[in-house]
DNA sequence: GCTATTAAGTCAATTCGCTTGACTTAATTA
DNA sequence: TAATTAAGTCAAGCGAATTGACTTAATAGC
């Protein structure tokens, strides 16, 4: 990763930054705000009409974008709103757990389109590999039978697993040990042909909210994720933060319960993991789900307990999260059943004082996202797609040159 | 600040944006490497040697660069570098804090080229800005009498002050009830014609480690400021992230001490003024520094005492740090002499375990940063600088447009 | 129903900063 | 002394946004 040359600098850019950036611009601008014509583009992005006129029509023939029925709304010529394809660019996700892993292929504006899943071998890698190339293998047939060209508008492969990544020593039986020494990426990108990029479930859910979510067109948005594990994924001035080493975000571990006797990790208490075992339920049973969908539409005094202390825990954590970040809203997501989450987040409340209350707010402090046990591989295949058509600020910068 | 259209959309940009970012990146690139020549900034930047000379000529016609002698390194024509000019640009920097307030005048590279300080009354601000007007006009005037073209090239006022900002109830005695309601940055913005900014102490203290400190060219890293308050720098992605609202990084009063009975906030129990209560001395006296100097060379108990009560929750708060944000290095600043800042950092070894603990740092994973008094004011006055100067996203967008 | 007005969008010329490729300069190596 | 290597310049070219005039197509007002 670092230059031979031990000269530190940022790259430059020329022309090829500058349009590259203008269309990723115009893109989001029709995904945050549906349909636009090229005036209002104009308008929006501080471009001219000559300028954005360009860029759709560039769009257009590379099959971006299409126009709509032109809509007259008052004097002048009526305008003709442009929206995204869907199938203008696809991405395959891949969700990697403990006892199972997901794929997904999504389009530009992230729908699924298709999806399969499978049961992993826990500590045998090589073996796993074969399964999850599997299921990739089939998404994309499916894909390419929906859409006869989905594989020349492919992106990339994401993949999300629970972090964190690149230890000295992954012995904490909470993780994956044999997976975290796995040559994963390499051997999936050998495997599929595809570009392939990693990142934590937090992180992952944080890209879904940021899509199709409760984060789309936020800017600074903590997204926690009460899964297996817990962490929190941070979208900070409009992209993933994933701090140096990828593992920006994973708090479980850390000590967050202010109270209670001999202070416990939150994930020990808050986690799904927790309430397996609180429960006395076993995670790999098939029909987990269920199960606790239905002991907390009774009610069930156990859960409720549960429910209430891993809220005070919660509580506690967004006020941080609140403190540390200062973000617009934070968004409550989880593997669990919506009937468990939506519990969960209404046991929170009220919220802790904190800087977040504040006059002016129009997001609330803590929403409700996605509970869909797929968002996680929803998340992952995101992320090709916004690395491939979200402005950035690394999209502007020269990669290569012939250095004449 | 809102748009009147409700579109939401990120700016474009065309060559004027191209050419401003990449003017900013020659400018990075010679403050962190010293004196580069063209060809080592082509190589650096991916730029042509071309490019590079073409913004070299303009930097230097505009007496922000200079060249130095050639240098023979080897077979060819020997090169020409160049460095940044330090009386190139200026920037004011003000320190507003419940005692007292400081003004400095630096300069491109950071120098302090002159300072004032005085009393500030805690709870009149209209009267204390006409004491914070005559600190500025004087350092002003002294920096004029050395620069003759200072005023030209005064590039902003940066204000540092106690956060958090623009909240519901300033009622909190720690802060500054009577500042926080007071239009400080227009009054200021009138008073003395420059463009104005704010930050808390927290993230000043981080830019000025980031202009001249440990965090120079680091592009992950936090700042951990313990003075009478205590608060964190975040520096992600190569900038200082200031959250929604500004206010991201008030760790002080949020609960990070895992332990001890009924839990504490940090800044009850690890900050300077948790220090002075234990100590029952007066934080307004003139050589307060001078004794809390003597009583660490002294060893005194009670403040031997204190620092190990505070290395214990700030251990914690480095562990909490490295969790969530996954930076390279932190920072511990501090407003207390060097002594007592490098025993505290001392006494906060060894660390605990986190993920921080990998192998193939190259960073030390606790720094202590400056401990000069007036690092805040430099921070300051190091922002406007940095806004004006360094490579950041925003600086490439347009800003308005004639929309034709 | 006619005309003025307003707004969307196009056309063609221009501008501006980076790129390209050949060239010059000035050193070291053999 | 000649070959090689690297820094840096020259001049033409390119590409994407800009500019300003123009066209198109609607509504508003008389």
């Amino acid at each position: 990763m670092d230059d031979i040359s031990p000269i530190r600098a940022k790259s430059g850019t020329n022309q090829e930054g500058t349009s590259a950036h203008n269309r990723r611009v115009m893109i989001e601008a029709l995904r945050l705000n549906g349909a636009l014509s090229r005036a209002d583009l104009a308008r929006a992005t501080q471009l001219t009409k000559q300028a954005v006129s360009n860029i759709i029509e560039d769009l257009e023939s590379d099959g971006l974008v299409v126009a709509l029925d032109s809509v007259r709304k008052g004097r002048g010529q009526p305008s003709t709103p442009y929206r995204l394809v869907p199938e203008g660019a696809f991405a395959i996700g891949l969700q990697i757990d403990r006892h199972l892993t997901r794929a997904v292929a999504v389009d530009l504006v992230g729908s699924v389109l298709a999806r399969a899943e499978a049961n992993l071998p826990f500590d045998e890698p090589s073996k796993g590999v074969e399964v999850i190339l599997g299921l990739v293998g089939g998404v994309r047939r499916e894909l390419s039978q929906i859409f006869a060209q989905s594989e020349e508008r492919l992106v990339g492969l994401g993949v999300a697993m629970p972090g964190p990544f690149g230890l000295k020593n992954s012995d904490d039986k909470w993780m994956m040990p044999a997976w975290q020494k796995f040559p994963l990426l390499e051997t999936l990108a050998k495997g599929t042909g595809l570009n392939v990029s990693l990142q934590n479930d937090a992180a992952a859910c944080a890209t879904a909210e940021r899509i199709v979510g409760a984060a789309h067109g936020v800017d600074h948005a903590v997204c926690l994720y009460v899964g297996y594990g817990i962490g929190a994924g941070l979208i900070l001035n409009g992209e993933l933060y994933s701090g140096g080493h990828g593992n920006a975000g994973e708090i479980g571990m850390a000590l967050l319960s202010p109270a209670g006797p001999g202070s416990t990790p939150l994930e020990h208490r808050a986690s799904l993991a927790s309430l397996y075992q609180h429960l006395g339920l076993n995670p790999a049973d098939d029909d987990i789900y269920q199960q606790l969908d239905g002991l907390v539409t009774a009610e069930d005094p156990k859960i409720m307990a549960w429910i209430d202390g891993a809220a005070h825990d919660l509580r506690w954590s967004v006020h941080l999260i609140e403190t540390i970040f200062d973000p617009q809203t934070v968004i409550l997501t989880s593997g669990a059943p919506e009937a468990l989450a939506r519990r969960l987040v209404e046991a929170m409340h009220p919220l802790l004082p904190s800087i977040a209350d504040r006059p002016g707010r129009n997001l609330p402090r803590l929403q409700l996202g996605t509970t869909d046990p797929w968002s996680i591989a929803l998340g992952a295949a995101a992320a090709p797609i916004s690395r491939a058509f979200d402005p950035r600020f690394s999209a502007i910068l020269k990669t290569r040159s012939s250095s004449t």
